[in-house]
DNA sequence: TTGAAAGCGCTAACAT
DNA sequence: ATGTTAGCGCTTTCAA
């Protein structure tokens, strides 16, 4: 049993495709009782448009790509659904597409994504990538792409972030109020512009409260959970040992929590803790952790919204595809002075 | 600047469009010399299929749709990335939609799947799901339909579950054997099979050990985040107050943390904890949380698998569409007794 | 070994 | 207000 077509469906009218297809799309010049004959049958035949048909001929695939490096991340998983909620009220399909951080992959995927398949992109680079050519050729072909949370500055047609840096300075400054005298960055990527911005936030703070910052304050992590446990452990065996530990993105909590446990190391009570993540569970960590959570859901929603509106070939002013959208500093248990 | 098509390529070679279309498909009939010269030049001038134009065609999308309840769970996330690696392996793309737990939302994204958009479709059904007449309208169009973890009985081309039964099983007998004497269940959905196989587990478990099931064991929950606090707080002040709670879900453990809180209930001490959930920060949650682990990842790849092997048309024997993978019990501080 | 041509299902320009 | 028809880009007979 196969589904049912346009043909059919214009033989059990007696009318022809073209009718039939302009009664579907509501086409002025269709008389009202035939848009309802025609409509009424298609629903109660179930009829569906064969999507590659319209696809090919109109060169509008009703369709997204979301680009991101993973979903098991509490951001993008928010994100996906902020994506996923404009694009199911406005008739768009998405296609979730994994980068697992690889430059190459990334580039692969965004190649694939040059004829036709997509209307428009939406993207979170991965921690290497840096080259913009296969972006640049998809706008040119005609493809909006907008960036979300890691984005290249002045690319595409559209950024949504946060405001990174303030969130980070605000951040430091909290845990120097805490009287933290030698804070540890972990910095997941060195060329991401997130990762830069919240290291810069933090490199303000420690200036602006008298400390130096040397390369002791920063600990270079990678996408190896193990690899960064191990760093972090040794870390913590250092005779400046750290009195607080910044992770710049959410998969690092574990392993310093992990690594502090290991040590035998108190939170906050030997060392205070607090991390970039939108983990719903962080208020019941133990201890529960600080957090900069970022507007997650809200950004996914942004910049879906952003690309439609490119895809509708609306205008779009710079403050529209400009977008930062504010962080909020949750204190909690990990960064208290005990008493 | 408009992407390069087949025409054009053609052109340049000095050849039709039906040698290049062959000589990129690798006929067998096309000469060793040209297959070279159109690859090359394919391959130079960023070639890439317009897929509106083969799917419409050639009846194939190369895409797969994954229909779950939300992305924002460690499960279906990790799941997932399960499918995504076995179809970025396979060349196939992968839509993502989410029904938001609500049968109105799957039944409507199901239909629109009807025609042509996706060779084979993935899905974790709704808590409320039960007619299965749009899954068999799917599957006698000629698309294929794998459910993973929240199945319909002996529906569909393949089921990919775990042993919840079992699992549900051990899980009890473990509270029991840490001396619980009032275990309460909270159930997810009345209708899930995952939920009703958990809860079997459980009863049988109880039954085994001597002890009643009543009403009273069982909480009934919803997709309500705050509703669920609520019960759980009232639970709380039961004058036969529980010993322990099983959340059959992972969106149960923060209600279930916070109500103990607000009632200063510690876990273990005054009550146990344990869920289904595949929450990586399990082991550093306050209290590490015990946990029955479902193999996500590998679930969404053995579904993907299964689909791609229907979409083959290779033979699939009942033992093939019929997995049941082992979940682990991961016993953690939240149901060890204190001394 | 290569090419001509039909057609996948739909839309839109152009008749009627 | 409705119908005819061409064509989107590709694949696949079938003929050369």
């Amino acid at each position: 049993m196969a589904t049912i077509g346009m043909k059919e469906l214009a033989k059990k009218l007696k009318l022809s495709t073209a009718t039939v297809s302009k009664a579907l799309r509501d086409s002025y010049d269709i008389s009202e009782k035939t848009k309802q004959r025609v409509l009424k049958l298609a629903h109660e035949l179930n009829y569906v448009p064969n999507a590659h048909a319209s696809g090919l001929r109109g060169k509008k695939s009703k369709t997204i790509a979301v680009v991101i490096p993973e979903v098991a991340d509490s951001y993008f998983a928010q994100a996906i659904n902020g994506v996923e909620t404009v694009a199911q009220k406005e008739g768009f399909h998405v296609l979730v597409y994994l980068t697992h951080e690889q430059v190459e992959k990334e580039n692969l995927i965004l190649q694939e994504l040059l004829n036709g398949r997509v209307d428009g992109v939406l993207i979170s680079v991965t921690s290497q990538s840096k080259d913009v050519t296969t972006i640049d050729k998809l706008i040119s072909t005609g493809i909006p792409v907008v960036f979300f949370d890691r984005v290249f500055e002045g690319q595409g047609n559209g950024q949504i972030t946060t405001d990174d840096f303030d969130a980070s300075y605000k951040l430091t400054v909290h845990l120097i109020e805490q009287a933290c005298k030698h804070i540890v960055f972990l910095l997941f990527s060195e060329s991401l512009n997130i990762s830069t911005q919240r290291m810069n936030g933090y490199k303000r703070a420690l200036h602006e409260y008298g400390f130096n910052f040397t390369e002791n304050n920063l600990l270079i992590c990678t996408n190896q959970d193990q690899e960064n446990k191990e760093s972090i452990y040794k870390l913590l065996a250092r005779k400046d040992r750290p009195d607080a530990i910044i992770a710049s993105v959410e998969k690092l909590i574990m392993p310093t929590y992990l690594a502090c446990m290991e040590r035998n190391l108190v939170i906050p009570g030997n060392i205070r803790v607090a991390a970039f993540s939108n983990l719903v569970q962080a208020e019941i960590l133990n201890p529960a952790i600080t957090t900069i959570t970022q507007p997650a859901f809200e950004m996914g929603k942004t910049a879906a919204d952003l690309l439609l509106k490119a895809l509708k070939g609306k205008p779009i002013d710079q403050e529209e595809s400009n977008v930062v959208l504010p962080s909020v500093l949750e204190i909690r248990n990990s960064t208290k002075t005990p008493f």
